[in-house]
DNA sequence: TGCCAGGCCCTCTTTAGGGCCTT
């Protein structure tokens, strides 16, 4: 496996026709933000034609129809550049399991991989913010007082807005730790440290 | 036949159940 370095990040969010590739879901639309030293590099966004129509629950749920998919690029084209984009790059999503599985299946149908770890904005979230209303992304970026401007449930949408949590989350353990950059492995430690044991891991920092 | 996601996390837990998150 080749080394990652930790400054380098993908954030991405996957808009998908259901819960479970290993239900037969599959991707629909793929967006992320690619961030170098701290600053946004570049984006990625595509719509992708999974070979079958989608249901109106998710037509309703993220307003991509089945029209816009049908003059889309098949999933193995879109993910086949996508796997390009990611480099060797960490990867950053809101609910991390549901978009690695998805991304997972998507390559593993291309034989395509990737070295990075992925890190979730969703578990990291839960513990810096324990008086959150709840831990919904939306819910998150009023929280911590992020502009948007856009329509959540679309992917290059989501996952600016995460791009944006995540680094004002980078800055509240910043703040609390007096680091001047946070370790990826710091961020994999915090998500999995129990709630009642965040203040004391920071403070140790 | 009937059902259908799954990982995380809390608690009236651990021989389990249910809410939270993601589409």
């Amino acid at each position: 496996m080749k080394s990652t370095n930790a400054d380098k990040l993908v954030i991405l969010d996957f808009e998908t026709t259901g819960l479970s590739p290993l239900q037969g879901d599959r991707a629909i639309e793929i967006g992320a933000v690619k961030i170098e030293q701290g600053k946004i590099h570049s984006r990625f966004q595509a719509l992708m034609n999974p070979g079958r129509p989608i249901n109106a629950f998710i037509e309703n749920y993220t307003g991509i129809s089945n029209q816009m998919l049908r003059t889309a690029q098949s999933n193995e084209v879109v993910m086949q550049d996508f796997a390009d984009f990611i480099e060797d790059h960490h990867l950053i999503a809101h609910n991390a399991s549901f978009d690695q599985k998805f991304l997972d299946a998507e390559l593993s149908l291309i034989n395509r991989n990737y070295n990075g770890e992925f890190g979730c904005s969703l578990l990291l979230s839960r513990r810096l913010y324990q008086d959150a209303p709840n831990h919904k992304l939306g819910t998150l970026v009023r929280y911590k007082n992020i502009a948007a401007d856009g329509n959540y449930h679309r992917a290059l949408f989501d996952a600016e807005m995460t791009t944006q949590l995540w680094l004002a989350m980078l800055d509240d353990i910043k703040i609390k730790t007096g680091l001047t950059e946070v370790p990826f492995s710091l961020v994999k430690k915090l998500s999995k440290t129990p709630k009642a044991q965040i203040d004391k891991l920071l403070s140790e920092q």
